[in-house]
DNA sequence: CTTGCGCTTAACCTCTGGGTTAATTAACTA
DNA sequence: TAGTTAATTAACCCAGAGGTTAAGCGCAAG
């Protein structure tokens, strides 16, 4: 088994499996309620297999209630993703800022005469 | 092609080339800067392919300076991800105010006898 | 107690992701 | 010009992801 970062990523790599986490945000669901917006491009068993993926990566919890298999968003788990991307905050807020210094000198140029060479990539 | 979203989950969905994203976060490298720590586990091909992934989902961008390709870290294609998990964070928050409240219960039980009848999933 | 509903398991198929080696391109260097 | 370094392309292999159909299991309602 992949490290638990790995199998996250890859259970969010997939439209199906973000749409259903999309629906568990509304609330809880069965495997029947889950599968209702897929049943026309999918059969069944490959539902159960999306869940099964989501929920080994932690993503959702399936409990039982008769023949029911309601499940539930476990948002935890996306707190440890969102966690991992924060090391990389800094950057994009770096990169805005320098789009801000940019756009700048850019709007001071009439004024100023080009004077910055223009890094390039934002 | 599938969608952004997906490209950057799945590039993402990979030890190594989460490991070069890091290492490109301390600084540009070249493809041979970043095939250096994984030489032992796998080929140069390899490595081409890996950063070809994460320029396709727009993680990075390659250059080029005579015979190198000089690799930066493309943050905003991270922010794009984090965005879509911000529509989560209200749910693993609400999480631990669940948690924080359960706890509560749990310190206070010995004063007011076991009142709740205690949620699952925290 | 059997019928039907909700869901899973089994067995299978196909295609792609991640890896390989070998050959190739491109640019610098002696 | 020949040789070396940096990286890519080509052709291939294999395991696993994502899908299928058909069969099976657990439960509840007639």
């Amino acid at each position: 088994m992949q490290d638990a970062l790995t199998q996250k990523f890859s259970a969010l790599a997939d439209p199906t499996r973000r749409a259903m986490l999309e629906q568990l945000s509304r609330g809880t669901a069965s495997v029947s309620d889950l599968a209702k917006p897929f049943l026309k491009e999918m059969s069944l068993p490959a539902v159960t297999k999306h869940l099964k993926v989501l929920e080994a990566a932690g993503l959702i919890t399936k409990s039982r209630d008769a023949q029911w298999r309601p499940c539930t968003l476990n948002a935890e788990a996306l707190k440890h993703v969102s966690d991992w991307m924060e090391q990389y905050r800094i950057f994009w807020e770096e990169s805005l800022d320098r789009l801000d210094a940019y756009l700048k000198t850019v709007t001071q140029k009439k004024a100023t005469k080009g004077k910055k060479n223009g890094r390039k990539q934002v």
